[in-house]
Parts: C-alpha cells; structure tokens; sequence
DNA sequence: GCTCAAGTGGACGGTGCCGTCCACTTACCA
DNA sequence: TGGTAAGTGGACGGCACCGTCCACTTGAGC
C-alpha cells in the first residue's frame, strides 16, 4: 500500500467518526469524502458497502465492549462485575453516536471471529449473571435477556443533549432494580430532560447532512 | 364536504395506520396514497405535511395519553397514580409503531391545544410525583425529567420482535426502582430478546416500502 | 529523471421520494 | 337533468443519495 494511500485512508476513517458522532451513522458518504478532502471513488475502493466504515470506525469500541466482558468475569465480585459490563456497555453507547448500530451490525456477521466473539460474550455473560445470582447480590428473576433489553433502551437515548448523562441516570436507576438487595448507592444526577430538546434529533434524522 | 371526500380521508387514515404499525411512520406518502387507493394529490389536500396525517392517525393514541395524566392525578393512591400514567404512556409507545413520533410531534407545537396540553402533562405529573414522595412511596431522588428518560429508553424498544412485552418488563424494572420501599411485586416475564433479531429491523429503516 | 502501476477525483446514470400542477371526473343542488 | 365547484389521479420537475467508470495524477523503484 502507497504512503498516500494509507495517509487517506486514515482521513477517511477520522472523517468518518467525526460526521457519525455529528449526524449519526446514516450520513452520506459524499459528505464523509468532502470532509476527509477526497473523492468518493477513494471511499468506495476502501470500503466497499457503509458497513465496512462503520465497523472500521467502532473496531476500537467493539473491542473494548469484549474487553469489558472478560474482564468483568475476572472480577472477584460478582456483582461488581456484573455492573461494570453492564455501565461500560452502556457508555460506550451513549459516548459515540452510531455505535449502537455498529454493535448491532458486528454481531450478527457471519464472519467467524464475529460470530465467535458474540456467543463467547453471550456465554460469559450468562455466567457472571449465575455467578452473581448465587452470591445473592443480583435478583433471582433476572434473565440474560434483560442485558439486551437494556442495551435496546439505552441506545435510545444517543439522541439526547448529553447522552452520556442520560445513560448515566438510567444505568443507574436500572442497577438498582437489578440488585437482591435494598442497598441504593448514591444516583447519578436528572438529566433535566425535557421533550422540547428532542425535537430536534428527530428532525435531524430527515435531514442528515448540512 | 362532500361525501366522497369523507369517505376517501377515512380511507387514507385507515391506510397510513396500517402501514406505519408495518413499516413506521417514514414510509413513502404515496405508498399511503396507493394503499388506500387514492392518488397522492388527495392524500396531499387532506394532509399537508406528514406530521398533520401523523397526528391524525395516532389522535386516539395522543388522547388516552392526556387522560393517563388527568386520571393518574385522580387516583387516591399516589403511588398507584404513578405507576399507572407510566405504564399506560410507556404501553402506548410500545403498542404501536410510530407512535413516539406522533408524540415527540405533536407535543412541542405551537398550536395553542398542544402545547396547553403538554404544560398541562408537565403540571400534573409534577404534582403527581411531589405527592409520591410525600406519602414515602416514591424515591425522593426521582425527578420529573426521569420522565422523559423513561420514555425515550422505551420507545427504542418499538423495534424489538415483541415491543409490549419488552416494554412490559423494561418498565415493570424501572418501576422497582422508583419505589422507596424494598417491597417488589412480580416482574413481567423475560423478553427472551436476542441480538440477532434486532437486526432485521436496522436494515428496514433503510428500506422503508415494499 | 523516467516509467508505470497504484491511486485519485469528480462526473454521471440510476433510483426513490417529495410536493405541485392540471386536465378530468363526480357529487350535490336548483 | 344539467351546471358547477369540489374533488380526484397521475404525471412531472426537483432533489438527494448511491455506487461506478474513466481520464488524470503521483509515489516509488530503477
């Protein structure tokens, strides 16, 4: 590969993730081109389909989402484990818009170490849930699908004004539901969200680029 | 009016009802147009922009959302109050598909009866968890913009295979979190939720008509 | 420096949706 | 029954995006 080739291919790669968290991962990639000062023909021969980009894009975040599984299952504690994949999903999320659809897209590919790494994520979940289950700290009827469930919820709100604090606060609020106990740790502070605010996300949604 | 034009509009309401439960509230005018065999000019006469057929198609909806609030107030039960208008706006959301946009559209209008309406929703729910807190049975950290939290995570949930019953135990959750005291009733049974059905719904938002 | 293959940019045809315009049709009333 | 205004359907121009193609440029080895 060429010296300049790879200096654009970065371009592209750091054009991308700026315009994803800017206008969400449905954003033409003429404008993705325009901002990395190159030619559509150049995106397209690197990345064949948008999904190709994305993953490229989010290949740190997704590795840090395993990361965060097998850590979490070296955790001495099981509870604290338990909450620690589930808040570092959750930010990971909230932190760069389009990475739910990302995760989404990664998971369920075909490609071997994809599908590889989702049922060992999968499996390394449903451990940590029995694992904290039996220490009594995590409530007995809670059910590895509720992990998606939350993850669904709070992909939601990467349309907020501040969506790490919004996902903060529902992490938070849903952690408390999932524990044994009645213990509470302190809240994650409102969001002050208001419906006015999120007008303009679902706008922005027909109009993706400027 | 005359009586062929009535008989149309009622058509294409029928029309744009069914297709955003099948597809979502961004499918084509004239696929609308065409399920309801009328021509776009007609759906176009009636319904200026899509958000004037959104609103009309989801009226029923948006209404049972305002007495949720009204009835919620009247309840001698504080607590009981809160759960119910939760539950009830969060079943709406999840009962039908689009139906988030109806309200995230209809409420920040200009229009003198909407945002009466919504002031009005923001009053009462206000007054509403004050009084929870006060009686103990809400926790005194829970703030109103919780609201909204809670109804943005739960309308992400409007793609899943099974939104009710997603909705059901996302909100059964979140409740049990609400509650100041460690009492907790039964939890809404497991979605069952899996990655890799949330993915067809990814690849339908960009192909929105058949 | 010269050569040439790798690399590049932008033009272009294709597609799908929007929203308007206009010639035609039809319900209602006298 | 006939006039007429309200009502109608589909064609059409405009727009935005996609993904390819091709003539031009440029880096790197000799």
């Amino acid at each position: 590969m060429r010296a300049d080739a790879r200096r654009n291919r970065r371009r592209i790669v750091d054009a991308a993730r700026e315009a994803y968290a800017q206008h969400g991962v449905d954003v033409p990639m003429a404008t993705i081109a325009r901002a990395a000062g190159v030619g559509v023909a150049t995106l397209y021969r690197r990345f064949p389909t948008r999904d190709h980009l994305v993953r490229e894009v989010f290949a740190d975040q997704l590795d840090a989402c395993t990361r965060a599984f097998t850590e979490a299952l070296e955790d001495p504690d099981p509870w604290r484990g338990f909450c620690r994949v589930i808040e570092k999903i959750c930010a990971l999320q909230a932190a760069e818009r389009g990475f739910t659809a990302a995760f989404l897209h990664a998971f369920p590919d075909t490609a071997a170490d994809h599908a590889e790494l989702r049922l060992q994520g999968e499996r390394g979940f449903a451990a940590l849930v029995r694992r904290a289950q039996q220490a009594g700290s995590l409530r007995p009827d809670f059910h590895p699908s509720d992990l998606v469930l939350v993850l669904v919820a709070n992909s939601a709100l990467g349309t907020t004004p501040d969506p790490a604090a919004a996902s903060q606060r529902l992490v938070g609020l849903l952690l408390d539901s999932f524990r044994a106990d009645a213990v509470r740790p302190p809240l994650p502070p409102p969001t002050g969200l208001d419906l006015r605010q999120l007008h303009p996300s679902t706008a922005d949604r027909r109009t993706p680029a400027p």
